[in-house]
DNA sequence: GACATTGGTGACGAATTGTTACTAATTCGC
DNA sequence: GCGAATTAGTAACAATTCGTCACCAATGTC
């Protein structure tokens, strides 16, 4: 009827050589920015993702928040993979599978070592093919699950403003967000709670300061909304 | 201020063994099912996820696709990464390094080889525990994408009736929807369009069946639900 | 003190969603 | 044939949510 080997498949692991890539992202002057390293004198690109192997039976999650921490010395606050590429794409370490994880830093957290540098995603050096696409689909990642996922917090300090918040979704989404709207569905699902400090900025009213603090309500489940579809 | 190393981290690939590990999902009467295969004798569990090493330059897809079609006779319609594992709990190959795949296949595409068998999800025989880990993430992925792509479509035939397709949404959303308020969603999205055929199931009216058929109508992008939070 | 600037909220009309209730087309049993 | 049962499909209304406007509050600037 189809296609089927005759004899049925004998499945067997074989070696390879596998590299952890990190996109880490932090919100830098108004714009969503990435960690990149400056590559060994003689390397065809300047810049490149830190990476590195996994340590013998370490979690990958694990091996990116090693790398990160070497890099910038701040642990990320969230991890996200974006997927493992295996194709014949160039990598710097010319690894043959590449495991892409996001990592999550609020504004301000460390500091990059002298020989990285944050780029603003919007205007980034020439990559490795396979490092481009790794940032690309570590953006998109993060941009489609905002609305899933709690991730914008991981993106800012323990306290922060409403205003800051929402600056944080606006970064993420790429778009406006209305004030008034954007509190409103904040408020109803019991995401933050006020501290009792005050943050006052210069000009204009001081604003209060929240915290993360998810209360398990469940929230009713809505109807589906096919509008969402991404593709 | 912070640990860091003193030498800059020293980047360089490993060798390691590298499995991908396919979930193959489609619907068998009103239960989202998993293909297993049967272990060789003397395997410590009776079953175990069709798996392989990807084949040198093969990309992790393509590998998935490969494999599905061993066991299967079918090319499944779609893939969808659940993400890489690397610990030290128990793979059938032993591999170091774990990709898991979802595949979905539509209700009575290819069928299994001999040793292959569909299991209801509510009731699997016991897996090694790093497959065990792979079945309820891609479980959980597929049943969060549900919202975000056109996954349902990619577990029917062709052309379906619409209460085909809402019976896949209630299996993977797991709940009951309501039929008027499902049919406006999905009209308001311009998804899919009628063909001229009708079918008739023995009792009740002829249903007119349908094919996915998404027209580009950038639908009003929303604000934000945070009631959506899968967390 | 007037004004510019940022924080915060009530309220109203518009849009969307949940539900009820109905009509339509078929098979089954008599 | 004919009514009951069953599944498909839809109109319409009520309840809820969303987008917006308008406003008040607290601060710095001139």
């Amino acid at each position: 009827m189809r296609d089927r080997p005759l004899v049925p498949m004998k499945p067997a692991v074989r070696r390879t050589t596998l590299a952890v890539d990190v996109v880490v992202l932090s919100p830098r002057s108004d714009a969503l920015a990435v960690l990149l390293i400056r590559s060994p004198a003689g390397a065809r690109e300047r810049w490149s993702l830190p990476w590195d192997a996994p340590l013998a039976g370490e979690g990958l999650e694990d091996a990116a928040s090693r790398i990160t921490s070497a890099v910038l010395g701040a642990v990320p606050a969230f991890f996200e993979q974006v997927g493992a590429l295996s194709d014949r794409r160039r990598h710097p370490g010319d690894a043959d599978v590449s495991v892409g994880i996001a990592a999550l830093s609020p504004a301000g957290a460390g500091s990059p070592i002298e020989d990285a540098e944050w780029f603003p995603l919007s205007s980034l050096p020439t990559l490795t093919p396979r490092h481009r696409t790794i940032v690309d689909r570590a953006a998109a990642v993060v941009r489609q699950r905002v609305d899933q996922s709690p991730l914008a917090f991981r993106l800012l300090p323990p306290t922060f403003t409403l205003s800051d918040l929402q600056g944080v979704y606006e970064l993420l989404l790429d778009r406006r967000l209305h004030k008034a709207s954007f509190r409103r569905a904040l408020q109803a699902c019991y995401l933050v709670e006020p501290t009792d400090e005050w943050r006052s900025e210069g000009r204009g009213r001081p604003a209060q300061l929240f915290r993360y603090a998810p209360k398990k309500r469940r929230g009713t489940r809505r109807g589906v909304r096919f509008d969402l579809f991404t593709e």
